[in-house]
RNA sequence: GCCGGUGUAGCUCAGUUGGCCAGAGCAGCUGAUUUGUAAUCAGCUGGUCGGGGGUUCGAAUCCCUCCACCGGCUCCA
């Protein structure tokens, strides 16, 4: 007998060979038919699988993350299984689950699948589940499985076969289909009763772009229909929020062809969003002791150079421009930081100077591939809210806490409450992709670690992420598809110093070499306010947004009245506009709200008699009768709890 | 940059075997109406059918090419 340990902390005691599927069985029929997988001693296992010892058992059904995640790998191969059988010949590369659903590589030779075809594989897909095929794993040598594969003419599957041990080879096959996998797989097919396939890409074999370029087919299952059917509306309500339809809604930016793609047009709504955003950190920055600071947007081909910019990216950038005659070189700036470093050591610095901190809302341009350009969130021309710390290696750590403070304040302030912070380490085996010495990049790694460690951050690690001068710590949020996007960031950098030959004079009277911190706690101005627009569908908290209200006469007649409101609500610093058209209240209230004007006013003879306001708030319809004064009040209240 | 898709008026879209001067709603303009909590009525204006080239008696429709956008991949100082 075993001792099988249940996540409740009961133990129970099976036979040698028990599987978790008996375990449920013994539990009740009913968590038996609900059974996809269970995790055996940490590891995800198929639930028909013998368990030989002592374990702790978690069953896994539909409501569990490991249970969603075998229910989707699964349905990859059911997906390969019907495309088998509609499109004989079919390679296959490699078929995850992911985050929701599942992905498949193929490579169909010279036929391209488009979108209708999705309904007929899905329809095949539903014919093979309701056969209810189990799932057969099988250990295999790595010989046979090798000619298994080059039976089949599958080149993909044998070269992942290379990389794998022999001893620790498994296949399963459900129905007709045979795939090398892992596992583990649900019991049968059966459960699979919903099937959407939402798109198709291209990818690269094993995401390396020299090689072949798959067809990956992305699709989603669920056991019950009314489950994709909400998926589906879910996903449907994510793309109203999507930023670059908000944004040309309420009129807050624009493309333009003939300007050029990724090279967005602020409008004036836009604009008013984006320099409170700014206004805000410049407040915030210059308590914290920063000097603010502008520099030209294009800088001479040689400063790069120095900086080390021009080595590692120049050919990959948008290439220098040249003076008519002298033929001199300069690049439009892709970083501010050279530009300031050369601010710093315009004087000579003492120890007393640090740390020195320069912000610049800068400006800068990057070449960016053409397949990459996104609405606001990846552009050719985009600002970041920028600064330089320049400090001794004593004071790197508290600077990098205040840095730490300043950015989750930030993020805060705005709403967000989830994100997380990903430390960018080096990739420990291409030491040929940095630049710097091994000391200095030990210890940079270090600060990082240690600071974050000591405030309250999600954190993840990421080796090889880090730029190319230094690791960093980057903000990572979500947009409304659940897109992953970095936001602020915070580099620690021993190599510029380095480079430009930046000094100070020590107490010691003897010259010291500064370090730098870059950080951004917006990252770009472009990309920050996308994920705004998402997160607030265009409801911006009260404090930023570009009208605050909107004043709606019922007859021209009280126009006049509405200016007089206007004049007396300017004196609360509160602003919004008067809609004069000749237009029924409805359809003034009607445009209003898709405006998302947080507050509106609906003016006629009642309130112009009374000498009051009949208010009503975006989305949430009248909220009664105040006067001027009273909903001034009002208004600052609810703006206070916006802004905390 | 790569794979696939899309491109008709300011916006959303119709125009489906190539065939009269290319249509609708909204927006805009003009007029009427003076309006009470999510669209008042009428008339009018507006399009090199993404650009260029080709096939054809004839192209929004078929072919080639370029551009932009959308979904991914690769990249991202």
């Amino acid at each position: 007998m075993i001792n099988i340990t249940l996540p409740d902390g009961n133990i129970r005691q099976y036979e040698v060979g028990t599987t978790a599927m008996q375990i449920a069985l013994s539990i009740s029929e009913g968590l038996a038919r609900n059974v996809l997988s269970a995790d055996v001693n940490g590891q995800t296992w198929d639930a028909n699988r013998p368990i030989q010892t002592d374990s702790t058992v978690k069953l896994n059904t539909w409501n569990d993350v490991h249970g969603k995640a075998t229910f989707w790998h699964s349905s990859a191969h059911l997906f390969a299984e019907a495309l088998e059988a509609l499109y004989p010949g079919t390679k296959f590369g490699i078929g995850p689950n992911i985050e929701a659903g599942f992905y498949y590589d193929v490579d169909m030779g010279d036929r391209t699948l488009t979108t209708s075809d999705l309904d007929k594989i899905e329809t095949k897909m539903l014919e093979l589940a309701r056969q209810g095929n189990v799932f057969v794993r099988k250990e295999v040598s790595k010989a046979d499985a090798i000619g298994y594969f080059t039976e089949k003419n599958d080149e993909y599957k044998i070269e992942l076969l290379q990389d794998l041990a022999d001893g620790s080879i498994t296949f399963y096959t459900q129905g007709g289909f045979t795939d090398l996998c892992r596992g583990p797989h649900i019991p049968d097919t059966s459960p699979i009763k919903a099937i959407k396939l939402t798109n198709i890409a291209g990818a690269y074999w094993r995401g390396d772009e020299k090689r072949k370029m798959m067809t990956r087919i992305y699709g989603i299952t669920f056991p019950k229909q009314k489950e994709l059917t909400e998926y589906l509306e879910m996903i449907e309500e994510a793309k109203k929020r999507d930023h670059r339809k908000i944004g040309a809604e309420l009129d807050l930016f624009m493309f333009s062809e003939k300007v050029g793609s990724g090279l967005p047009l602020w409008l004036p709504k836009g604009t008013q969003l984006r320099e409170r955003l700014q206004n805000y950190l410049r407040t915030e920055q210059e308590n914290r002791g920063y000097q603010m600071v502008v520099t030209p947007h294009i800088g001479s081909k040689s400063l790069y150079e120095t900086s080390g910019h021009y080595a590692k990216y120049g050919a990959d950038s948008f290439q220098p421009i040249k003076t008519p005659r002298e033929g001199e070189e300069f690049l439009l700036k892709p970083m501010n930081c050279p530009h300031h470093c050369e601010i710093y050591a315009h004087r000579p610095k003492s120890y007393r100077d640090l740390p020195y901190r320069l912000g610049e809302f800068g400006t800068v341009y990057r070449y960016e591939q053409a397949g990459e350009l996104h609405g606001l969130s990846r552009v050719r021309g985009f600002t970041q809210d920028d600064a330089h710390i320049f400090c001794t290696v004593d004071q790197v750590k508290g600077e990098f806490l205040n840095v730490l403070e300043l950015t989750t304040q930030v993020i805060r302030k705005m709403g967000f409450k989830n994100f997380t912070a990903q430390i960018s380490l080096r990739d420990p085996n291409k030491p040929e992709k940095y630049i710097g010495s091994d000391e200095n990049w030990d210890a940079a790694e270090k600060a990082i670690i240690e600071a974050t460690a000591e405030v309250d951050l999600v954190t993840t690690t990421a080796y090889g992420e880090a730029a190319f001068y230094g690791p960093k710590l980057d903000f990572m949020i979500k947009d409304a598809l659940g897109r992953s996007w970095q936001l602020g960031t915070i580099q620690v950098d021993y190599n510029l110093p380095e480079r430009f030959d930046l000094t100070y004079t020590g107490a010691d009277n003897k010259p010291h070499r500064p370090v730098m911190i870059h950080r951004a706690p917006f990252g770009s101005m472009e990309r920050f306010i996308s994920i705004l627009i998402e997160h607030t569908a265009g409801k911006f908290p009260l404090w930023l947004a570009p009208d605050q209200y909107a004043l709606l006469p019922v007859s021209e007649k009280w126009i006049e009245y509405c200016q007089e409101v206007e004049n007396q609500l300017k004196k609360y610093d509160i602003r919004g506009f008067i809609d004069d058209r000749n237009e029924s209240v409805g359809k003034k209230i009607r445009d209003t709200e898709l405006k998302k004007v947080p507050f509106m006013f609906i003016i006629g003879d009642k309130e112009v008699e009374a000498g009051n306001l009949s208010v009503r708030r975006q989305g949430h319809g009248d909220v009664g009768i105040m006067t001027v004064e009273e909903f001034a009040k009002y208004f600052l209240e609810e703006a206070e709890k916006d802004a905390e």
